[in-house]
DNA sequence: ACGATGACCATAT
DNA sequence: TATATGGCCATCG
């Protein structure tokens, strides 16, 4: 083990790829599950290395506040519409609630929250 | 080696 | 509910 741990990043994006459409996790949620509790930022430093032009699902990782963490960045706009797209739902304030939305691997079964379709 | 930075998070006011 | 503050952990100049 004497590498930096590539395995991190692989990790991380390796959950992105598994997140369903119409659902979101969160960064922490994603360190986690990588096997790094608390490297909330390093999962967002991972996924800004790989935005623009790849196949993975990046608009479906949000922060803990269940918004969108990109407006700064120049595509929040982007990321919020992607999800609307998909069926999620935010409030006037940008917000969504992750409770509803929150997706977790069925290895570890967390939350599982409402079916995709709640209503309509 | 050190300080600054960041697609964050939790708590307090 | 919204802003402020401290903590977190890896990368970079």
């Amino acid at each position: 083990m004497t590498d930096p741990e590539p395995a991190f990043r692989d990790r991380v994006l390796a959950l992105v790829a598994r997140i369903p459409a119409g659902r979101v996790v969160t960064y922490g949620q994603l360190a986690t599950l990588a096997g790094q509790p608390g490297a909330a930022r390093q999962a967002g430093f991972v996924l800004n290395s790989l935005v623009g032009g790849s196949e993975l699902p990046w608009q479906r990782v949000i922060n803990a506040q269940g918004r969108v963490s990109t407006h700064k960045l120049g595509f929040g706009d982007l990321q919020e519409g992607l999800l609307r797209t998909e069926g999620i739902e935010f409030d006037a304030s940008g917000r969504c609630d992750l409770a509803r939305w929150q997706w977790w691997p069925e290895d570890s079964a967390q939350g599982q929250a409402a079916p995709p379709t709640p209503l309509l």
